[in-house]
DNA sequence: CTGTATCCTTAGGGATACTG
DNA sequence: CAGTATCCCTAAGGATACAG
């Protein structure tokens, strides 16, 4: 249940399903706000609880793939229910209208688009 | 989105849903390991953000009912999928099986079956 | 660049006292 | 009992330096 708990795990898990984030860069990018020690700090907790896998990337030398591990994966249905929940209720929700859209009139095909990208 | 970030929140959204808990008392259970102060405070930024109502018990006299809103009825297919995914990973997870096999049965009549405790 | 460790301050929260 | 406020300390985390 921890894992819920924590605001910076919730926004690294929704980087990596949704926004095909998978580099320490793209995570640690201004925008989000997540200082770099506990970006550090959340990925080795989540692989430690086994919700992502690292890798080396192979094209590049010293850096690291992050990636959800079947785990993870299977944290999809709720973070659908989160965003919707999110783009009824938080104004400021900065999720894409035609996302949204896709969600609302054929999730299922949603889910396995999602889970397409995340193979 | 803040509301997701704090397990605090997520367990007082979770007694209030699942197990019927009204009272202040019944969330300070000492069983819950949360103490007075937080709970309090929970509380209120539950209240201010719409997710639950505090309206005075009309039986008891100084005591108060905690009820979720609409806004925070509509958590609950967010809460059905975390308890999902936590039967399927969390090892310690208390859910009662009749509960889990009722959800994977026919999740829409749960659902209903809630929202008619809640109502 | 990718990623980790250190420093230091603030906020979260446990224990408990207090009010009605 | 229901609920809030105070005290105090630990730990989360921001800024930044550091290592590969």
């Amino acid at each position: 249940m921890g894992v819920f708990g924590d605001q910076w795990t919730l926004l690294i898990i929704r980087d990596l399903m949704f926004k095909g984030k998978k580099h320490y860069g793209e995570f640690s990018d201004p925008a989000e706000g997540i200082a770099t020690n506990i970006l550090s700090d959340r990925l080795a907790r989540l692989v430690s609880d086994g919700i992502i896998k690292k890798d080396r990337d192979p094209s590049h030398g010293a850096r690291f793939v992050y990636r959800l591990s079947e785990k993870g994966k299977d944290l999809l249905p709720v973070m659908l229910a989160i965003v919707e929940w999110s783009a009824k209720y938080d104004a400021n929700t900065e999720t894409p209208p035609a996302f949204l859209e896709k969600l609302r009139r054929d999730p299922a095909a949603l889910k396995t688009e999602i889970l397409q990208a995340l193979a």
